[in-house]
DNA sequence: ATGTATTATATTGTGCACAATTTCTGTGCG
DNA sequence: CGCACAGAAATTGTGCACAATATAATACAT
């Protein structure tokens, strides 16, 4: 039972993450637990951890609703960002252990191998995850933890705010970052990775409240559901079976 | 009954961060709940919360507990705290309006006189607010609540960690800092904030679970409540007074 | 006496029924 | 037609009783 509640928090996590609800939109209790097969409850203390860590917004006596970030707030994550990451860039410089700069290089590289052969999605998750390798490496959990959470806000961000034609990540961007990382020049890190955020957050474009897809949520979270439990009992099989 | 659960979640937060409450010693809901007058459910959800903000440990069937930090944690916040608050300095570097360092000119006139009248705890209050200041300046919701919880959790570190006698806050670094601020030198300030965060760091001291104060954490509760209880009964009074 | 199984106790976790609140809907009135 | 208002419907919030779990105490065997 404790193992599904987590499951159920990774699909909606996951669903809005993606962008597929539409901004705004209610998230009933006794719908989702009609959905997940679950009492009102534990869905209930799921969307309150989301509401939490600002993934839904909820109000008291009216729901949870799916986020719906305004332009400012989006601007606010990538000065947060600027921020922190620059803390960490300014922390790693000259600092960087052996293993950790091979690891970073050889990201790049699969970066750039995703980006040439134009798979979107993968270049897209390497692109983020190379900010997150990051801070790994500052050896603080707290702020990978941070970090976690800007970088999820900021995917929110793009699958509201990014045409979807752009999105041809600053791949290059990553390798000078690398570059000044491994130099002991903590100033220059700095910058670079304070204009590869600024860059990253040009490419949003405002835009009014467009109804991205009206989609009814419970709609989108069963078909999430089903998924995630399709994989769940592949897995378990195969557990199973590698168990005798 | 919504703000008591935030008065009660106030008191909580409160006696922990100032060091009232043995490490490891249990909060039992149904205890708490009679202290405050109020149903176990709403003490439950006040605890959570104060999980998820790692003021407390949470073990799934078997309760919430004063966190023990180790001397390995302590050291953690404190490279967390370089990490972010180094990044908030270059943030502010040559960045600061002239009201912002104003305040801040005034903030740390008001830290020296605490200091020279050796009111130790008003030194102490004001010694953390003028990091919260500097977070607050960078106009970043995100970073401003960061921090707060960061320094939260120093305090409880300094609670258990710190001989009482020492604590002599490093006032002059403060100065120090806003002065490296108010040059555009990003180099400088990140600099003096980090041999800040150190030195106060070495001012820890190890030591091996001392059992600070063995009182029931209970009985401490209960005084505290008592006391907010009374506070909250005479703001309400000034209030109704104030109304007619 | 010591280690182990077993019951007893204390504490947390959960489902459910109902209360409180908000939102929707229709109706009457100007 | 617009607007205020009452009632209905939908939704969230909460107390309670009981289930599940962990810890302590006890009995028992070696």
């Amino acid at each position: 039972m404790r193992e599904r509640e987590e499951l159920i928090y990774q699909t909606i996590a996951g669903t809005l993450l993606a962008g597929r609800l539409a901004p705004g939109s209610q998230l009933v209790e006794a719908r989702l637990a009609q959905i997940f097969g679950v009492t009102r409850e534990r869905v209930r203390k799921v969307l309150h951890r989301l509401g939490h860590e600002r993934l839904l917004d909820v109000i008291v006596n009216r729901g949870a609703f799916v986020a719906s970030p305004t332009f400012a707030e989006a601007r606010e994550i990538y000065e947060a960002r600027r921020i922190v990451e620059g803390g960490i860039a300014g922390r790693l410089a000259g600092r960087l252990t052996a293993v950790q700069a091979a690891a970073l290089r050889v990201h790049a590289k699969r970066e750039l191998a995703a980006l040439k052969r134009g798979d979107r999605a993968v270049s897209i998750r390497l692109s983020g995850e190379f900010h997150i390798l990051l801070a790994e490496f500052t050896g603080s959990g707290f702020v990978l933890r941070e970090l976690q959470e800007l970088v999820s806000r900021t995917s929110m961000l793009v699958a509201f705010f990014e045409p979807a034609a752009a999105s041809a990540c600053a791949c290059e961007e990553h390798g000078e970052i690398l570059r000044a990382l491994l130099d002991t020049d903590t100033g220059r890190a700095i910058k670079s990775m304070h204009t590869h955020l600024s860059l990253i957050e040009t490419r949003l474009v405002p835009r009014v409240a467009t109804t991205n897809s009206i989609v009814d949520p419970a709609m989108e979270l069963r078909r999430a559901w089903s998924l995630a439990a399709k994989t769940m009992r592949k897995q378990r099989r195969a557990a199973t079976a590698h168990a005798r």
